[in-house]
DNA sequence: CTGTTAACTTAACGGCGTTAACTTAACGCT
DNA sequence: AGCGTTAAGTTAACGCCGTTAAGTTAACAG
């Protein structure tokens, strides 16, 4: 690996080289993503890049921490304009979070799929990566008394999980289609990972404990096996154990 | 790819196949799962295995079903003795999810990343794979009134995706040590997805809103920058923006 | 004894990440 | 002007990958 005196020309090269990796990984997706098809796209041969990275890994690592970067500038652009205090501010943050990972599917699934060579080298999962938002986010609505005063950190954390597992989930399966979780038919109205979120909020807020006369009334259309129905409508054959496989 | 007339002891090579491959993943991980070491293992070679499956993605998408399956014994031998309403069984249930995925990294990591060749065939994803259990609790925890009286399939997945997103996250950053959330330093007591999610119970049953004389206490240690920090700790630097790598 | 065929092998193709060796162009220096 | 140095890139090659084509072996049917 010559040494790449020319820092403004190497960058340049470093930089269109990470573009190219970012728009293949974008259009056909990670097993595509090949060091000669990388080089391809830039005019170079692939023995090259090894000029400028170490390995593949250490490529993708930079690709993904753009990509962390990239969404982090994403979550604060839709907090502009939104008052910064109260829900409206985490409702925003969480729809975006989702927005970003339906945009950026493939972008999404490496940044929390690849495990970068090098542990220490993260400065980006999670602290830079909009945690700090989030945290910031929370600790305002604790503040202005919108929020119950627990650690703010253990908060942050519980939404993240909460929304971040909803994007995993909606990515891995089509809840509005034939991925239908249970017999529920979903697919009436196109559900999607962030009309599910907003459908959550009241969860968030209010909590899964029965309270009397909660707030909106919304959420609890389309029950109809609840108080009398027992273990609900899979009850008759929700007992079948499968047994066959457990010790596969 | 011949017909396999002895179906018993084309069962049985099929199977052993399926052992070696499981094995492999959770010794190794996905990159060393390749046909050829996979045939090494049951003493074959590479292109025998090609007579009991079509191509490497189906021998995939084998192990993930199986993987499936095994992650719903696990569940249900996780209800075993835990009475059969109220918070208990779900959190019973989401523990369980969290020691599988801890347990089995490279099998659960792979179950919701690997999206299979034909969609269709996914009768395991969420339907067998753990979500009817969870709607069923979900469902009697509504009708022992120990839950709100809402859609139980908007209940489960919301719960789901808490945990899920708590599995996965846990698995892509180690929160107790160097990828530290925030300035709080957990690394005190070791903190797990498992002992997180004891923690998220109180936001899962009570909601993130302030209430007077909320329940338990223990969640509201360690709280030092509410209700008159502002911005929390991090508030000083939380403004850079850093805009730079927007069209990146 | 022969033909069929299930179950398997070896050989090979193109693509992959990566290394080694070689080329080319620009530069400083006497 | 001629020289060596070196940045930046090339081609060739290695071993591994998934996969296909062709050939081998053993059992069995008639």
């Amino acid at each position: 690996m010559p040494k790449l005196a020319d820092p403004l020309r190497a960058a340049e090269t470093e930089a269109s080289i990470l573009d190219a990796a970012r728009d293949i990984l974008a259009e056909d997706g990670l097993d595509a993503l090949s060091m000669r098809a990388v080089a391809a796209r830039v005019g170079l041969s692939a023995t090259a890049l090894y000029n400028y990275f170490d390995n593949k890994q250490a490529l993708v690592d930079r690709v993904v921490a753009r990509g962390f970067r990239r969404f982090e500038s994403y979550l604060w652009r839709a907090l502009e304009g939104v008052p910064s205090s109260g829900f409206d501010r985490l409702q925003a943050l969480g729809a975006a979070y989702l927005r970003f990972s339906r945009e950026n599917e493939q972008y999404f699934k490496i940044m929390f799929t690849i495990q970068p060579e090098d542990p220490r080298e993260i400065e980006q999962l999670p602290g830079g990566g909009g945690y700090r938002i989030l945290r910031e986010s929370v600790a305002d609505a604790i503040a202005a008394g919108q929020m119950r005063d627990a650690d703010p950190d253990l908060i942050a954390l519980y939404m993240w999980s909460s929304v971040h597992g909803l994007a995993t989930l909606s990515l891995a399966c089509d809840f509005s289609s034939e991925c239908s979780c249970g017999d529920h038919d979903w697919a009436e109205d196109g559900m999607t990972g962030e009309r599910l979120f907003e459908l959550f909020g009241e969860f968030l807020a209010e909590g899964l404990k029965p309270r009397n006369g909660s707030g909106d009334p919304t959420v609890n259309t389309a029950n109809d096996a609840s108080g009398v129905g027992g273990t609900g409508r899979n009850g008759s054959r929700g007992n079948r154990r499968n047994v066959d496989d457990r010790a596969s």
